[in-house]
Order: C-alpha cells, then structure tokens, then sequence
DNA sequence: CGGCTTTTGTCATGGAACTGTCATACAACC
DNA sequence: GGTTGTATGACAGTTCCATGACAAAAGCCG
C-alpha cells in the first residue's frame, strides 16, 4: 500500500488529512513538527509526504530542504498561504506540488497519483485491466489470455482499449469507427471484420463470445 | 533552451503566457487549437506543453490523452475553472499539474522547474539489472549473456539501458530518439538499426529474439 | 598529422504483417 | 419465408520492419 507521511502542526488538520487519505486507500501517519516528521521519514520513509509551511520551531522550507537532501520522496507542500512568493520558495526548496487549504481530497489524490506516475520508474509497478481471464495493459502494450501473452495488432489492441475503457456499456459502430479509427463516418462493417479478428485471439470459443458480446442492432460491448 | 508549448484559444491570453515565458528564459511557441498543438508536439516536441482545458474543436481533455499517447513530456493544465472535478479529470487524463488563471509567472515558473526536476531523478542511473540470460550492469558498463562478457558500443549500451530501465514497458521509437541520442527528432529507422545491431549481441537467435522485442506500430520493449 | 579501425547514421530493398473491401454464408427477428 | 443484421474467408493495397551495403564521423596509434 502506497504510504503517506503527514507533516502538520494543526491537530485537526492532520487527523482530518489522515482519515482523508485512508479512505482514498493511503497508509498515512502523521508528525506534528518538522522534526518528528524528518525523523520518521528517515526511520520508515514514506512514499509521499505532505507538508504545511508554518510549522513551530523548524519551518516548513526548511524541513523540505531536509527531506530532499536524504531523500527524492515526492513533497506535497499543503499550505493555507496563497502566495506567489511562498508558492515559487516552496518549490524551489524541493516541493514537487502546492495545494492551497482547504483542499479536495480527491484532487489530493490525483495529485499524488500524478506524480507516482511521473515517478513510475521507480515502482515500476505495470497496471492492467483485467477481465476474467483477459488482461490488458497499455503499458507494455500487450493483452493476455490466461496468463499467456495473445498478439494483437495496433487497431485491434486500440479497439479492445475502447471497449474495455467503456467495460459493461455498449458501444455503437459508428462510435467505435469515431474513436477508434477517428473516421467520422464510414463503413460500418469495417468494425465487425475488427471485432470477428480480436475474437479469434481473445475468445477461447469465438463464435460463442464470452468477453466481447454483440448487442443485434446496438452495437457490442465488453463485459466482465 | 527549455521549449515551451502554450495551446490557449484566447488570442490575448496566450500571447501574454508566451511573452511572460520569453522573459522567464524560456523559448515559447503558441497554438490556438488543440490540433494545431498536438501537429506541433509531434513535428517539432517541446519540452513543456501548457494546455487550456477549453478549446474549440477537440477539449483540453482529449489534447492531453493524445499528447500523453505518443511523449512522456510534462504537462500543465492552465484553466480558468477551479473546480476539483476538473482538476481530477484533467490530472486522471495525464497532465502534471494544474494550476489556475490568472497565474503569476514566477509560479509557473517555479512549477516548471519542479516538473523538470523530477523527470530528471528518472534518468539517473541504474545498478545491474537481469533478464534470464542476459545481465546489464550499467556502472560497470558491460553487457554479460550467459556469464560472457559481450562488446556494444556506448550508443547500444545506452539503448539497451533505457529499455532496460522501462523493462517491459514499450517505448516508441521517438522516446528513444528523445532519451538515447537526445534528438528531439529523427529519421526511425535509425532505431531499428540500432536495435537489429543490438540483437545480433545479445540474443541468441537474432530473428527471432526473445528479450528485446518489436511490437508493431509501436516500438520497442525488453522483456525478462 | 595521416592512415587505419571502429562506430554511427542513411538509404534501398525485400518481405512480412496489417488493413479495409467485398462477397457469401449464417443467424435473428418479424 | 422474407428481411435485416452479423460473421467470416479471401484478396489486394498498404504500411511497417529487418537487414545488408555504404559513406561519413569519430577514435586510435604510430
């Protein structure tokens, strides 16, 4: 589970961050000075650590430029300050983000997923999507079938990405023919030749599909 | 000098970010349409794109998907809406960050550098890295298959590196011009040459290779 | 420097894989 | 049974990739 480490000295405030953040499925802890925080992110580093800019004794600044001197964890500055001048020095300090109190926990949350994923590298962690027994991850740019990798082409794998991105809802041809081929209009039977050839691959019995059903005069979908 | 994109319909807008952006150092271009930044991105890549999330024709959104398809290059949202359900949207779509018009220069600045920053800790270097047979130890700068050393030049080594550093994930042949040779664009042919030279080292059977592999239509990948 | 080797980038070619169209066969619905 | 909508095999045109040949550039050494 990705961990948060929560620096901030408001009582309220933090506890209310760290309920915030379990429910979105973080593992937070929280520090009430800078010093606390430097010492338990040094002892059992978090993945991402949020900081508020006044803190008693050592200040907020102050406590980035430590964390980042030891550490390249991505920093979230959390500060009630709106200011331009606070903004760039936070930065500049090594913070990777600003948000302004009160924040969004769902923005919160984008954010930190934001910069997870510019720092994937290092969790090279390769999320797909899963189906029964049919996974696909864009990111390795493969699809597999009970655990064994299926070749498919690039407009059948664009075409699978489309249907699982909308999983469960029917796609009609002349959507799918929009979004997949980017054809404003054009013959629809090019989708069913597409759909019968990704069939073949995916569909341990392709005339009885299991994964990509076809919905008689709607259209076809992916279902679960 | 740090290229910068600006697509921003609103004619006034757009002109101040660029001329605020050349005061700030940085060399700036301009788009009004989302089609017309996403041809630019492709022909001629800037190191920073800025996006506005309302556009004619194709939305900010959808710009984003697209930019992200094809580059890893950091992207700023610049909207005039702060609204949380926006800010998730946009950063879920790919962007980096997102901040809110009107913007002071010296922050956005400040968030730029930041952004750079930390795309950079993903370029640093890596310790020895196996895949079955093959060993890649980048500090010793050698290349081991199945325990003997094998010869490949500084730019095979610097290809295989970065496959190896994004194993099993594809990288197209633009990111690889991008981090291996450092060009911002290329003839791509040039990697297939590479990678075929690479090959006749390292695999075993070089037509039919097992660890670096061709994903047609998009690019290259090591697998373990 | 001057000749040599190695490496790098460009180009052309052939071949494999993919795409879209069409015709035909099949299935579902009324 | 007629009509409408869908599946599928075959085919030609196209795109995409591997590879060998070659020239330019970079490195090496006397």
């Amino acid at each position: 589970m990705t961990a948060v480490l929560v620096i901030e000295d408001d009582d309220r405030i933090r506890l209310a961050l760290l309920l915030a953040l379990e429910e979105e499925g973080y593992s937070a802890s929280g520090a009430a000075t800078a010093e606390e925080g430097l010492r338990r992110q040094r002892e059992e580093p978090a993945d991402h650590v949020l900081v508020d800019l006044m803190l008693p004794g050592l200040d907020g600044f102050e406590c980035i430029r430590r964390l980042r001197r030891d550490d390249d964890v991505p920093i979230v500055v959390v500060s009630a300050r709106d200011d331009t001048h606070d903004i760039v020095a936070a930065l500049e300090a090594g913070a990777d983000d600003y948000v302004v109190k009160p924040v969004a926990i769902k923005e919160l949350s984008a954010r930190l997923r934001a910069l997870r994923r510019r720092g994937r590298v290092l969790t090279d962690a390769v999320p797909a999507q899963v189906f029964g027994d049919l996974e696909i991850s864009a990111e390795a740019g493969e699809v597999r079938r009970a655990g064994r990798p299926v070749a498919v082409t690039r407009t059948e794998f664009r075409l699978l990405c489309e249907l699982a991105e909308h999983a469960g809802r029917v796609l009609s041809r002349q959507q799918l023919l929009r979004r997949v081929w980017g054809y404003e209009t054009g013959d629809e039977r090019l989708v069913d030749v597409h759909v019968g050839r990704l069939r073949q691959k995916i569909e341990p019995d392709p005339a009885n599909p299991r994964h990509l059903v076809t919905l008689r005069g709607l259209g076809y979908k992916l279902q679960r």
